[in-house]
Formats: structure tokens, sequence, C-alpha cells
DNA sequence: TATCCGAATTGGATCGTTCAAGACGTCGAG
DNA sequence: CTCGACGTCTTGAACGATCCAATTCGGATA
């Protein structure tokens, strides 16, 4: 087995100093150009990496990032945490930083977790997926000096921290002007409880957009949880009232596919209709677009996931890298994929 | 901002030396009962945490496992990894590991990165998902001597590293017998083109299962590479055959859901008959019970998917922290989730 | 020619932990 | 009584990088 390569080996080999090798490293600018060749060489002849434990200890930066992985919950809407660590892991090797997942039941196991991460592993920052009114995570991390930046905005104060969040209410806009479109005026909302960022956002954008069009959604909607099975009851419930809507729009793919089953009982099977147009029935509409949405061909509202992945890293490697300033938060817009349901 | 506690300050707080505090953590059996209490009871007052880098450097163990995250492909089948990602960081907690992700193109791409994380994080295992006939990767570690785990198995030889995998052929050979059970004779089966592990593998537990029942597998199969369209075209071109399959089994839910539109083109839509009994048409049964087969109703094999992630923790835990000889690799059984397509 | 200046480089100290070696008191065997 | 063994604990060195202060060196200036 061949000796273990540091920095005085490379310094020797290239008849330098250590200091030198670390400059070379650290802040090329200083180091004479031809100094800085030979250093190079040296480095890539003898296949030299920096050790990470070394550079921690003295100053006290990892170069990992923590990310939370959760459960999936009933398993549609899970795929959209797998694209979204993907983008994250991608764009933060591009950058020089490495991943680390944990994983945590509440949010005050979640903050043990954070400090067990900062004191064992110096842990540089962390991305929390899914932000919530007067979260008690980002204040821990706040009150700490410690990087983060969250996917999802901060509901009380759009400045309280970096962010980046998908337009909510533009997606459920966007598909409520689509229906508006084909001719449908009383258009139904399926929805979250009121209460929490993402489904009240979700919400007032097809509220307000129906209002611009000149439709009370008065009656229009209803609140649950998420669920296949409850997306089918509360469609059903709304279908039943008088005079019903014409179509619906839902807060998550897993609603809307329930909300399918009662909106066309009868209709002919997933992918209805192979020339591309619309099948029978009442139209529905999701969220996510997840793959059970493409499976089946329901219309749906995607997120750019890869892309805000990608900003979430950019944000974060700027507040470690760059000058202490929080940097301008980003609002990415979602897109309607048309399929078969509506 | 409270100084950092280092284990110098536990020591001079408990009035012993950092090594006997070393000890304590480490090898508490060597230290007397009465200072060891007095120890811990310093670490809790403290707020002690060991410093994972100046420990990795020592000892050269960072207590980081390493896990390639996927692009997912179509979608369907990435959700596998998934569930086997949450199970994984749960397990590696406990057992007091983390787990770093890191995305690779190729092999080639995966096995520099292998050769950064060693020599920049001092990584102490990797865990590898989907092994094929002659992995350039597990070659490569075995090489150098790196602890790892696959979840799937060495295809040429079981004994080459520990490994976990669920047994597919006696996935597929359930649901043969299910349909078997159910009357049918001829059964069809869709899956990859041969050359594969895994699509070999669940290739066989059919046909053996079949010929076992006394029934003439030829011409019964097709191949084919993963999707929703390959599985509806090829659905379609064995249908008609003469005589045609009167039931299909197939190696991925995407394969399955295409062959479920080909087989009941006019079906009743998703979840057909809602008091639980097959809908009509040729019965199809699909694998990994994804969330699209439970969202659609299409029965299919479910991998114990927690589980394995779980094994893989502990086949490499017992590497890094037992003995060293490989400990027995792990076969787990899946099991047939009945639903409405079968 | 002597002096100064800044760029480039050097050696030593340091981060927090574990390893190797040794110190100390107690005990039983010879 | 001496010796070695044992259990318990302490001390100094080392891991590999960066930071800091000091030094060299070539060229410009007085």
């Amino acid at each position: 087995m061949a000796e273990k390569v540091t920095i005085a080996t490379v310094a020797r080999h290239a008849q330098v100093s250590r200091q030198t090798v670390s400059n070379v490293l650290n802040t090329p600018h200083i180091v004479r150009e031809e100094t800085r060749q030979r250093v190079q060489e040296a480095i890539a002849t003898l296949g030299y990496r920096v050790s990470q434990a070394a550079r921690q200890m003295r100053t006290g930066r990892s170069r990992l990032i923590a990310v939370r992985i959760e459960p999936t919950r009933d398993g549609i809407n899970g795929s959209v945490l797998d694209r979204f660590l993907h983008g994250l892991t991608e764009t933060a090797e591009a950058a020089g930083y490495r991943a680390l997942l944990y994983t945590a039941a509440d949010a005050a196991a979640e903050i043990a977790t954070y400090d067990d991460l900062l004191s064992a592993y110096d842990l540089d920052g962390f991305v929390l997926t899914g932000t919530d009114h007067g979260d008690s995570r980002t204040a821990w991390l706040a009150d700490r000096g410690v990087a983060f930046v969250t996917f999802g905005r901060p509901w009380d104060d759009p400045d309280a921290h970096p962010w980046v969040d998908v337009d909510g209410a533009a997606g459920t806009a966007q598909a409520t002007r689509h229906l508006l479109a084909a001719g449908h005026r009383r258009i139904g909302f399926i929805g979250w409880p009121a209460g929490s960022g993402v489904g009240d956002d979700r919400r007032a954008g097809w509220r307000e957009t129906l209002r611009a069009a000149g439709v009370d959604p008065t009656g229009l909607d209803r609140e649950t949880l998420d669920g296949i099975a409850e997306g089918e009851r509360l469609a059903a419930d709304l279908l039943a009232a008088a005079p019903p809507p014409t179509a619906l729009v839902c807060a998550s793919d897993s609603l809307a596919l329930g909300a399918l089953q009662a909106a066309r009982p009868s209709a002919p099977a997933v992918r209805a209709a192979p020339d591309g147009r619309p099948g029978a029935g009442v139209p529905v509409i999701g969220f996510d677009d997840t793959p059970v949405a493409a499976a089946v061909g329901l219309t749906s509202v995607s997120q750019p996931l890869r892309d805000a992945a990608a900003r979430c890293v950019d944000l974060l490697t700027a507040v470690l890298d760059g000058p202490p300033r929080t940097p301008a938060p980003v609002l990415l817009q979602p897109s309607l994929v048309v399929r078969h349901t509506a």
C-alpha cells in the first residue's frame, strides 16, 4: 500500500513549503504563476486530496450540508422530495459541498439533531424543507447564527432568512384559468385545512382567479387532510351540491386522484382518450406532477424541483462563502402539465 | 458566546486527565465505576460532544457512510430508492453513523467519486444499490479493502462480498402461483432483456413456477426496456398471439401499468371494483408495489425496503466494528399485495 | 552603495482527539 | 521483604491541515 499523501509530500515533491501548497489551494492569487503550476502538477501526479478532517479541525468548516429526509407519507407526494434531493446533491457537489441526510420525528427532535450535527460534525449549513407559521426550527438556527436556507417561504416574515419557494398560488391560478378558458365557471377546489402556509397559498390562487373572472367562490371549496380516500369523499360531497361545480382543482395529486374517482365513476380507464383530448366527466387538476399523475394521465401543476434545489444550494453557498448579508429570496414559477383529465 | 467544550474542559471539570475522559467514551470497561460516573456527569452538565473531525483525524474513521442517489428514471420505480434511503438513514443513525449522498453518471464516475470521498472525507463504508454482472465498482472497492454492502446480489459469486437482496424469483413465483390458483394456465410475462441479474431472476421465478405446474412457458414472454409505453406495446403483442395468455406477470409496475391499458382497453377506471373483487379483463400483476400501483389498484409484489435498508446497515457495521470476516448475506422474501387487477 | 518595500516563502504553533508508554498504589506469590 | 502483575489513571506525541509571525529576495529608491 502506498504511503499517505499529505500536504508535506506535495511540498517536498514540488520543492516548496507546506504553506505554499496551502496557498495554492486556498488563495492561489498570492502565489507566483510558475510556482502555482509546479505545485498543481505535483498534486496531480501524487493524487493528493486535502483531508477534510484536518482542514475542518483548523477552520471549523466541514463542507457538509444537512438535509432532512422525510418518510414518504402516502407515497404519492413523497416523490417530490426524491427529485429535490437529487438536484440538491448534484448542485452541492458542483459547489464543493456534500449532502448529509438526517431524519427527525418532530420539530423538537429535529432541533436536537441540529445540535448534534453542529457540534459533532461541524455542519456548515442546513436546507429545511416545508416551513410553516412560527417555525421553531428556523428560530433556533437563526438564534445561533447557523447558515440555512428553506425550501418553502417563511410565512410570517419574508425577510427572516434566505428561502426558495415555488409560487403555489400562481400554480392553482394557472390551473383555474385553464379551466375557465375551457368554458367552466363553477370551478371547485379541494385543499388542506386553513392555517398551513402552503395550503392557504394554493387555495388563494384558485379563489382570486375565480373572483377576478367574476365568479363567487363561496361554497365551492372543501378542506381535508391529504389522501386519496379523502379526495374522493370531498369531491363526491362537492359534486352533490346544487348546483355542482363542473371542474375541480386540487391541492395535491393524492386529492386529485381521489377526486377523479368521484368525478368519473364509470369513465374509461387510465389515460382515457388516446388521442389526447380530455376524457369524459368532470375535469380534475392536481398539484405536484407526481409520477402517479403522469401514469394516470392526470393534468397537474409541476414544480421546478431541480431548479429549486439548485437555487437552495446557491443561496446557502452565498451565505457561507460570501459576505454576511442575507441574499434575496427566490420565488419560482410552476407550470401546468396538461394531460387527459382537464 | 460560551467557550468551546473540549475533552480537556470535561477533564478539568471532572478532575481527571483527558485520556480518562476518552476512555469513558470509547472503552468504559477499563474505567472505575465511580470515576466513570463523575465524568459522565461532567459531560452532561457541560453538554460536551466529541468532535468528529478530531477523532477522524486520529483514527481515520469518520462514522459516515455513503449512498448513491439515482435520478428517478420514469419516476415510478424511483420511489423504491426513496423508501430505501429513509430506512437506511434511520438505521444508520441508530448505529451512530450518518448517511452521505452522492451522485454519479456512470460506473467510472462513481469510482472517481469513491476515491474522492475516501481520501477527502475518510468515508467508512459504502452502500451500493443495483448490482450487475461483473460490476467494476465492487471490484474496485474490494481491491482497496474498503467496507461496503450491496443492495442486490453479486450475480457472479455469491460470496464475493456482503449483500442484502430481495428474492425476486420468489416474488414472481408467488404472483404466478396466485394466478394459477385462480385457474389461469397460460400466464404471460413481460420483463427486461436477458443479461441483467435482476431481470433474469424475476423471469426465472415465473418460468419455473409455470413449468412446475406443467405449463410450457415457451412463447409466453416478451423482453423490453422499462416504461409504460413499452409495457403496453408488448402486452398488446402478447395478447394478439394465438392462443393468447389469459393473465400477465410483469417485471415492474411501469410495465404492468402499460400492460393494464392493453389488457383492458375499455375496463372501468382506476380501482375498478369497489367491492374488492378483480375487475374485468386480463389480470395483471406488477412488481415493486410503488405508490402508483397502490393508487391504481394494481396487484403487485412488494419488497421489504425498510427491512432491507436496516440489514444493509447491520452488515456494514458488522464489517466496520466487528471482526474482519465477511458476514453472511441476507435474502429477504417479498410479498404479494393483492388489489383489483388480479 | 545602502536602505526600504512588498511579494513570496518559511518554520513553528495550533485545532481536539486517540495512541503508546509509563506512573502509582495495591495485592499475592515466592 | 522483594518482586511482578494488575487495575487505574496520567503524560507526551501524533494525526494533517491552517494561521501567524518571521525571513528571504529582487528591485526600486535615496
